[in-house]
DNA sequence: TAATTAAAAGATATTCTTGTCCTTTTCTGG
DNA sequence: CCAGAAAAGGACAAGAATATCTTTTAATTA
């Protein structure tokens, strides 16, 4: 198991090399995306439209078209996208799966988990969707493989 | 997204449960324990005769069989668990899917998620089998729903 | 040894995730 | 207004995870 869904990786590194491109006042095309990406270009096409209708971000249609994520949403927290993709399971379920599991019904690793769980949304949470611009600009950081 | 698949929070809450049963001297049946933990007791078997061909419990066929776990084996840690089960990616893999993601060509993510993937590790390798019979003997601890 | 018990094994069904294909809509530039 | 570009949408396909059913094997005990 991985911490996210495909969908989710695939989301992530798009949105970080879309917002990537967008700091540069340049729309993005989805060819171009999934080649920087590294994934199957018809399935991230899918999981574009459904960050775009959930606002997540922007696309516009037509000839020199393409997604862009405007300075505003740049700024959203990583938690967001995740939230939109994987739900909030990570941040908030139970490690064993059991739907009454809390303070006063705990399972076994209920409180190991919760540091666990924090952290992870402290994390993303911190982390904004335009945070790594720069690097991946510089060459820094990859997205490919 | 949850953390374990679901197969292995079967397993996980399974193996506490027959490690608490079996620190008691005895057997469990397969409808005992699926009842025990509130999972469908036909996917369970298949799970449990899984752990068993890969040492992690061990099964008696017959009257008065069923499975449990010595005490050495209770000793084992949780991760050995997970390990078998959903495989090292939550230790090891990177958080955006990327095969080549290390130190040297890092992923957006890597660092920070550097830090929660070894306390995932920690926690679950702290962590023994047999840890939490006392607790789930007091019915402090719960392992259904 | 026969009957019973319980896990093992094999086959199949269902559901969810991931991935592809084809058509439609919308926008832009000439 | 027309042609082309690009995303949106709907339908379908493949694969993996989850779940069930049936038969077989092994052990116990009467």
């Amino acid at each position: 198991m991985a911490i996210f869904s495909k969908t989710c990786e695939y989301a992530i590194r798009a949105v970080f090399y879309i917002a990537h491109k967008s700091s540069l006042g340049s729309k993005v095309g989805i060819k171009d995306i999934a080649a920087g990406i590294d994934s199957p270009e018809l399935y991230l096409a899918k999981i574009l439209q459904d960050l775009s209708r959930k606002g997540l971000i922007k696309s516009a249609k037509g000839p020199n078209g393409g997604f862009y994520i405007d300075e505003a949403a740049r700024a959203r927290p990583l938690s967001d996208l995740v939230e939109a993709v994987d739900g909030n399971g990570l941040f908030y379920g139970c490690a064993l799966g059991l739907k009454q599991c809390s303070e006063i019904n705990p399972c076994p690793l209920h409180n190991q988990f919760k540091a666990i769980r924090d952290q992870i949304y402290l994390l993303l949470h911190q982390t904004t969707l335009g945070e790594f611009n720069q690097e991946l600009l510089k060459g820094l950081l990859s997205l490919k493989k």
